[in-house]
DNA sequence: CACCCCTTTGACGCTAACGTAAAGCCATGA
DNA sequence: TCATGGCTTTACGTTAGCGTCAAAGGGGTG
């Protein structure tokens, strides 16, 4: 068995990306405007590797948990000082954000087991109303 | 012991609600404006139930979860059909938050993951410098 | 009465995160 | 050769979620 298409090519053209994550090439260029890609270039197109397409998925990751893109921009960069051996100052900010998260966490737990509560409310109506 | 404060009153202003929970009154007009409050009036002053209060509640916890006052107004209206006797229809809607709420809490984990990986190889490197 | 503080509505301003043309470059194929 | 399609940049448009006056009206106090 040979490892899935995706993960087996390094080099992708924008199309290829917005396609395969359902988001406009718009999209892209904008987060490479705002310094969250950096894509390399062949003339004036924009090549992208394995390394940019992990950081995209980051990034859509930090999107669908509400982060602005300035909030996702500061999280990758702790990717990055990771592999770049900046382990000073690092943990004090991966604390921080570890810490909002699991509030994050809190809240989202709550809310979940208030929906589950409605959910049986009203599954037990529907059995008397049987 | 009597109850908190907060808990022993049933009405409050706007300028009350916007102190306790820091937000601007407008930010409160806002969200009446949207139809996700509705105080009563006394002349054309505001006045707001612990009813209100509850639902501010929700809908700040709703923004800290990064929804949108669109979803928070749909996730609010789950809460109105549960108490006004309309099972149908509620199931179904519960159950499609509550699965997209369990994506998002899988994401956060998988975050809260990655994280304490970082700051443990960070721990790590220091203690190799020690 | 004058003053201050809180309240109201209305209107304009602002940032984020794109959408949407517009216009040009380059490669491919009939 | 010309059309087609994908890529580029530039630039203006749009929506959400408020911030920020502005103007006016109570309502209690000295």
């Amino acid at each position: 068995m040979n490892r899935s298409v995706t993960e087996s090519r390094d080099l992708f053209a924008i199309a290829d990306l917005a396609r395969e994550f359902d988001i406009s090439t718009r999209a892209i260029r904008f987060y490479e405007a705002k310094g969250l890609l950096s894509p390399e270039r062949v003339g004036a197109t924009r090549i992208f590797r394995r390394r940019d397409r992990a950081r995209l998925i980051l990034i859509l990751r930090g999107k669908r948990l509400g982060f602005s893109l300035r909030d996702i921009s500061d999280y990758l960069s702790l990717y990055d000082a990771n592999r770049s051996q900046q382990v000073h100052l690092l943990t004090a900010k991966v604390d921080e954000r570890l810490a909002s998260l699991e509030a994050q966490l809190q809240d989202l737990q709550t809310t979940i087991a208030e929906l589950k509560e409605i959910r049986k409310l009203a599954d037990e109506r529907l059995d008397k109303a049987g």
